[in-house]
DNA sequence: ACACGAGTTGGCCATCTGGACAAGTCAAAT
DNA sequence: ATTTGACTTGTCCAGATGGCCAACTCGTGT
């Protein structure tokens, strides 16, 4: 059949059953990235999770922090709720889904918000990897600017307030919230929430 | 003799001299968490850093663990300005020292604000850091509580406003942004405090 | 039947890592 | 002067780690 199909990307050319073994890996370390921080995390122990032998990381990826790297956008890729934002009308809806993926990121298994600050920390010293969550985060911040002149005509928030601030004041409440209830269960998110409702209301 | 040379306080019974070579211990490691990540840094480099050698550690530090928690410990104590924090009467003026910390932690050599994180993260995986650490975010969050309800009874901010929330807010607030301008420099972090101060004002 | 090659598997190795420890240093106490 | 003990220093070791690769499997095209 196809030989010259698929490839095109990286890695050694991308076959047919191959991608099962690829995908076992990247999720494999998208855990392990979670839950053991991303210097942590050994290609034996990824390969284990996987239900693979060790020798396979060598064959699907050029080395440990491709690996890394791919497992970690390929998760974001697949679960950052673009959409769902963007269809919200109401900052008061987005400021529940914080709440609610919150709420979720705080079982122990949650996998995403923990990755989500291991990638943003690793950002720092691979430059591929900041650009392409950089421009995540960014494209983020749009959408929500985007929600914010919505409100804005409907006069549910002043005019006069910049739109880009609030965005980014909004994106860095959710990240700056989880992290400290990471650190502090007890910590009354739905309160800071709520006053965050009230600070945003017409004035 | 002493065989691993621990006393039942902690660590190795604090002498005299000692006391240079575990601070030079300290700095490197908090340096070190901060450039490579908790889970990347080894007691070689850690020596290395400090210009000791690598023997060092075990004679100071139970191990590998107990060397960094202590040393981001001990940097924090020592930087967190609390006083600064407590004597601000505005919150205008907490916010001018947000955005003031985040522009230092931005350089490349500042060590505090990417130690935090690494710390906190750390604290997921190990029981007494994440204690430490949480009394020191909750004792932050108190002090900003404080600063709150002076606002309030100034009239500054509405009285009917949970003090709580705008300080777990703030709190957020400012280690969102933080990672965020982390991520993308080019982030407009004083628009978005400028929006914030908006917000907070008297309705 | 046969060769081909993508995909798989497990073994190998140079290197690193954390921790242990014996021997050495030095100043204060005796 | 000698002893004592905190502190230092270099070495050693068992285990892990990342990457490499030769042998193997198996479906496909000839």
């Amino acid at each position: 059949m196809d030989k010259t199909g698929i490839s095109m990307t990286d890695t050694p050319r991308s076959g047919r059953s191959s991608e099962a073994t690829r995908e076992k890996l990247t999720r494999a370390a998208a855990e392990l990235i979670a839950e053991l921080g991303w210097g942590r995390v050994t290609t034996r122990a990824v390969a284990e999770r996987a239900g693979v032998p060790h020798g396979a990381v060598s064959y699907h990826f050029r080395g440990k922090q491709e690996l890394l790297i791919e497992s970690c956008l390929a998760a974001f890729a697949q679960a950052v709720p673009f959409e769902e934002y963007a269809a919200k009308a109401t900052l008061d809806d987005v400021v529940g889904l914080i709440g609610s993926e919150i709420d979720h990121g705080l079982h122990r298994d949650a996998v995403l918000g923990r990755l989500m600050f291991e990638a943003i920390r690793e950002a720092e010293r691979d430059e591929g990897l900041r650009e392409r969550m950089g421009a995540m985060v960014t494209e983020y911040r749009k959408v929500l600017v985007a929600v914010v002149r919505a409100e804005q005509e409907r006069g549910a928030i002043s005019a006069t307030i910049s739109a880009e601030g609030v965005a980014t004041l909004v994106t860095a409440i959710g990240d700056g919230l989880f992290l400290h209830a990471l650190l502090d269960p007890d910590l009354d998110v739905s309160e800071a929430l709520g006053t965050l409702r009230v600070l945003l209301a017409t004035r």
